[in-house]
DNA sequence: GGTTACTAGATGACTGGTCATATATATTTA
DNA sequence: TAAATATATATGACCAGTCATCTAGTAACC
């Protein structure tokens, strides 16, 4: 079907007034009635914008990625400051935000939703995936650049390193919604600023 | 209610019955028919053994850190090893553990349901959150060990180390999850030995 | 008889998804 | 220009099935 520009706004707002609802209580217990109920449409309406309940949910995860890394992108890309510098910046950057999200409760959306549906949906799983991956990649970049301008240690390949901090960053935002707490998060970057990137 | 042995012994085999689709499907993606058609139990009983669905996902969660920690308590307490090296066998055997559960798809039950439900139930969230810091304590004792012994840098407090470690681990098995590879849990074990406890 | 252990079946609200139908907006034709 | 046609969008009633939970009862034992 062909997609008009209308078409393409009214799922932007679906999407908008849903994706906290989904991110909150997860794929299972987000209902279609939930969403259409937040954004006043009718129900029937759903699925004039959306395939399915599925491709809600991987469209919810782009648009997800899109907002939460965009903005530390630049910082990240930002060649005003060093390659290490870089690296920290931008998680700084990205910790805060974390933060923000309503008192420490919602953890991270790509998480709650990978950890419930990888196992059942390789819609979600693939788009989650395949956007770390891609984020992954423009990391390890800037790990390189750091190395060879001999900001950090070279013993370990940025694969590895990116690897592990992004891994740790999961980890952190899920003990940061257990126990409704900052700390975690705090911790996460000490270990970065202090023991990882050395 | 007075709890006979009979009781608790049927109340325990719907446990051991329903704690993988619970593991696997999440809270809401698992019905209380789910796990009576898997024990083969009538539909009636379910609430003769358990409260409620959500006092079944506690006791879940009770019985998975029970089977889980316990035979790695072990080795976290064999003296026969130097601190440093009771950690490190402590934290590898855990690893394989984990790697060995289907393929790395189901990751932790903790996480999963944590990431699921830490918002929406308290009782889910104490559970997980009086559990984790309980183990975490165990593991700091000997992390204050192996520092006294020179083993391991001082810097860092135990509760700073044992903190990010456990939290890179949750990540990790995240990771493990969508990405149905074991790399992440083999990169998080190599940064604990050669990083994190020096 | 009385107490406790157990369970079949029902409850009403809710599930994701479909459908026929209605209207609004473009596009084409005369 | 106006009329005719086609397409895009809107809508809520409606599936068949599932949900967590409860009630009212039977069965078992003392």
């Amino acid at each position: 079907m062909h997609k008009t520009l209308k078409h393409e706004a009214k799922a932007d707002y679906l999407l908008e007034k849903g994706s906290e609802i989904l991110w909150s209580r997860g794929y299972n217990g987000t209902s279609v009635n939930d969403i259409v109920k937040a954004a006043g449409v009718p129900k029937g309406s759903f699925y004039f914008y959306f395939d399915s309940k599925e491709d809600f949910a991987v469209k919810s995860l782009e648009r997800y990625f899109a907002i939460m890394f965009k903005p530390a992108a630049e910082v990240l890309h930002n060649t005003d400051a060093s390659p290490k510098q870089r690296l920290l910046t931008f998680y700084r950057f990205r910790l805060e935000k974390m933060k923000g999200e309503h008192e420490c409760t919602m953890g991270c959306m790509a998480c709650n939703l990978g950890n419930e549906m990888a196992e059942h949906s390789e819609q979600i799983r693939n788009t989650i995936v395949s956007i770390e991956s891609r984020i992954k990649g423009e990391i390890i970049k800037v790990v390189e650049e750091a190395q060879q301008a001999g900001e950090i240690r070279s013993q370990l390949s940025p694969n590895q390193i990116v690897s592990f901090i992004e891994d740790a960053g999961k980890g952190a935002l899920t003990t940061m919604k257990e126990t409704q707490s900052p700390f975690p998060l705090d911790n996460y970057y000490h270990f970065i600023e202090n023991v990882i990137l050395k």
